[in-house]
DNA sequence: CATTCACGGTGACAACGTCACTGAACGCGG
DNA sequence: CCGCGTTCAGTGACGTTGTCACCGTGAATG
């Protein structure tokens, strides 16, 4: 169940990793699966390690106290889940969580181990601060998204980005509200548009691309 | 113009600082002046210290391409600027700028010497990993906040907020507008609703507050 | 004193959010 | 297989917010 299997290679900021620390992290650290749905981090739910993503996608959303919710970022394999050592810190009132979209395999470093690399090592150290910086500069875009761009340009966004190439993104219309903050009214009408322009065929629980090349277009415009 | 006052107590997490550390800090770091209006980081401005800001304020926003503007945050005394930190990483895509609301009093840290003391002290880390947490958590909440409050609760908040228990705010509408990240017609809008309730008289650049009760009572409205 | 410009007010309309309600599709126990 | 509850999706009406075009006012500048 527990690996050590040397996962430090698949994050790029950890392959030139001081040899010493590269043992000790390997050997303080576990790696663990993890089944899709479970709540990784959450009110209720503080975390101990900080989880270094191996395999599977991490989506971090925030719910209001009215029950709507808002997709904030997600975390991919070869990334950390900073908002891990976040929750350590105890910021109960922040509302987030962290949940897992697929089956995890992720490494989990104990906190006081995290903070020892920290202390030793410049190039973890690197690591970490990036990871803080890309998630901070990404809230920014979302913020900005959210202010200024219309929703059906967000919404062909979204489908594209969900759909990773595939032609068949499953979600429901309350799914994709909750990916751009908006109402499940407003997905609805807009995929109804799209379906109309014949860029999408809907049926329950899913909706399937016909015309990707209409949606890219969509959702490059950047009005002036 | 450089002084070496001990600015460290000014700091909550770093008043129990480790005494070497303690010092190393204060002799390798400068304390500086900075005027107001002069924007500490952005575009083109990569930054090479940590502001730790002593006196002061610091406004972090977030301009668009269509020109228009939404504050993200506020860095007040006490609390450090780690987007400085975050500029010196190169995300110049970013497009957030740093800008002295008044005139500042920071310790500038160098790039170096800050690195070098996270890994020597458990202390300061704590504060830095603080800091961030408590940026994103407050990323969190602004994205919660634009997507589900009504623009008038948002700006009865703001004016509360920006008056800082004084009667008069100065800003124009279209200030309060980037404040939101809404337009200005909205504002002006609103202002003139609460105008006519009462609660605010406003002349060219300035809000007087007559009534804070009324104000306060619509920003802590929950919708529910 | 004349011109320019930042500021703010307004009406019309488009985009988005909310509410109330409808029916269709699915899942499950009997 | 049927009935039933639940989830999902579609829609009309209406309130709120964003956009556009335009105007008047007062402040600053030369």
């Amino acid at each position: 169940m527990e690996l050590t299997i040397d996962w430090l290679t698949q994050f790029d900021g950890l392959t030139r990793l001081e040899p010493e620390v590269r043992q000790s992290l390997l050997a303080k650290s576990t790696v663990r699966r993890i089944a899709a749905g479970t709540v990784i981090f959450g009110p209720g739910k503080p975390s101990e390690s900080l989880l270094l993503l191996l395999d599977g996608r991490v989506r971090v959303q925030k719910l209001s106290e009215s029950g709507r919710e808002i997709v904030l970022y997600r975390v991919e394999a070869g990334q950390s889940c900073i908002m891990t050592t976040a929750a350590m810190l105890a910021y109960e009132d922040s509302a987030a969580e962290g949940i897992a979209e697929t089956e995890l395999q992720a490494a989990a470093v104990p906190l006081n181990v995290f903070d020892e690399t920290v202390a030793r090592s410049p190039t973890f150290r690197n690591l970490i601060f990036k990871e803080y910086t890309k998630r901070i500069t990404e809230l920014f875009q979302v913020i900005e998204d959210i202010s200024f761009l219309r929703v059906d340009i967000r919404l062909a966004q979204s489908l594209l980005a969900l759909s990773r190439g595939s032609a068949e993104v499953q979600a429901t219309h309350q799914r994709m509200a909750a990916e751009l903050g908006t109402a499940r009214e407003v997905v609805s009408r807009q995929l109804g548009e799209f379906q109309r322009r014949g860029w999408i065929r809907q049926s329950r629980g899913v909706i399937e691309i016909l015309d990707r090349e209409g949606i890219v277009r969509l959702a490059a415009v950047t009005p002036e």
